[in-house]
DNA sequence: TCAGGAAAGTTCGTATACGAACTTATCAAT
DNA sequence: ATTGATAAGTTCGTATACGAACTTTCCTGA
């Protein structure tokens, strides 16, 4: 590391190096701001800028009259493909392709859920493949493993495939099977999924139901299921927090 | 967008809205600090920490003693497993699985490169699965696209497979067919791989090298080649600016 | 006409300062 | 012993201020 000619950043780089290499520990608290500006021989006002550069890179975390703190490094949970072959697959027990993720089972799963009638937007209407002003259920969840918020999404499904089903009724979520299986219970046979993976900052909205810092990146999945040919479920977005999760992929050449 | 206690979120709201709106397109320059503090009725610092936070979502770029500029908006990029069909197909064209997804033909393109020949670390090892210290090729690559940094990465290759052959040597890179052709050249028949993909904030140095702010996301990918039951090539990790780009993956069940 | 340099404009680094908002620790009263 | 109020500690929002470093414009002189 070249020696900074500016002071903020030559204390951003030193505590960093502190965390990185564990002398400041995860949890620790660090010296007040005060203290620091002290010990730094600079002005508040850098000792500032320097923690808030930390705080974008995710490795502190400040929390207002009590103090500012090394980041927890949560356990990673891996996302793939693969998820929706449980869906799909023999249900011995019961699971979703959250729980396969997850690697929980499904007593330690449990999920925040809203629905509502709505007519699709434009957006919605092109991810689908209908006109616009199209009606949908949306489906809104929060998903919590052991307790820990750690997936947001918006699922929409067809009124025309859906209306007057169980499947409309907010009361028989979760269902075992997930997605898929609701939809085989509706006779539709889902054959394909595309997903599209963006990386993006959470909302502030998506912070605070995620429990993470807004400095914090999230995966933001746009998922469109198939069957024979036709758009029958969207889910724009699902937001899972980036500090706990990984995708998995492969392709067999 | 509901009311903002804060007078800089505000202004960073309005700005923000502003940009995306169009109302100020990619290009403009816009009023300096003075006047904005003046028309925002605020004092300069918080016009600063406004425009911080802009740059850090990489919507404006300040130049010294020049001005702020609104940021020109890469097109996207998209990602998918598919381009490694690409790389092990035949070679009409030269093209390799990064001009794929970036969309350019073999002229629009262009990378940095340094090779080092290194000792694998306590990762790398394992990642190979073979064991620490053992010969490693290093290369560094930061790729182009129409002039654009777009993504970075370390990919590295065994000693035992590649050493003294043109593979080793810088002076063949850019290497038409990528890295599955290299194999290919040495005889080895690449026929799975895998990618992991994460999310973070990138490192000073990232963002400087791919020239985004240090608030953009990136994705960072760990590949792993394998050959007939073994890994041959390890990218750890390839970097790439999470607001130009997006994964494609789908599943057929 | 052209080169060189001064002047104006602009972002940025940095200091001091004060109070608001929030959390934690302390201590007193019931 | 429990509760409630108070004080101390801490981050955060915000203001004013000055000069450094850099870029652009413009004017001067040959």
């Amino acid at each position: 590391m070249t020696e900074r000619p500016h002071a903020y950043l030559r204390v951003a780089d030193d505590l960093r190096e502190q965390i990185k290499t564990g002398a400041l520990t995860p949890g620790l608290k660090l010296p007040p701001q005060r203290l620091l500006a002290e010990e730094y021989g600079v002005s508040d006002i850098l000792i500032r800028r320097a923690l808030e550069i930390l705080r974008n890179e995710g490795l502190i975390e400040s929390r207002q009259g009590s103090g500012t703190f090394v980041r927890e490094r949560p356990p990673v949970r891996r996302i793939s493909m693969d998820r929706y072959l449980v869906d799909s697959g023999p249900q011995e027990t019961p699971q979703t392709s959250f729980t396969h993720d997850a690697g929980i089972t499904w007593s330690q799963y449990r999920l925040d859920k809203a629905f509502a009638w709505i007519e699709a937007d434009e957006r919605l209407a092109e991810l689908f493949g209908v006109d616009v002003g199209a009606r949908v259920l949306e489906r809104r969840f929060v998903f919590y493993a052991v307790g820990e918020p750690s997936q947001m999404s918006r699922s929409c499904l067809l009124a025309s495939d859906v209306e007057g089903t169980p499947v409309a009724d907010p009361r028989h979520e979760p269902w075992p099977g997930g997605n898929t299986g609701q939809l085989r219970s509706l006779g539709i046979k889902v054959d394909k999924i595309r997903e599209t993976t963006a990386v993006r900052m959470p909302t502030p909205d998506e912070a605070e139901r995620l429990g993470i810092g807004t400095g914090v990146p999230v995966f933001s999945i746009t998922r469109r299921t198939y069957a024979q040919g036709r758009v029958v479920e969207v889910a724009d977005p699902i937001v899972i927090p980036g500090d706990r999760a990984v995708r998995e992929d492969s392709i067999v050449l």
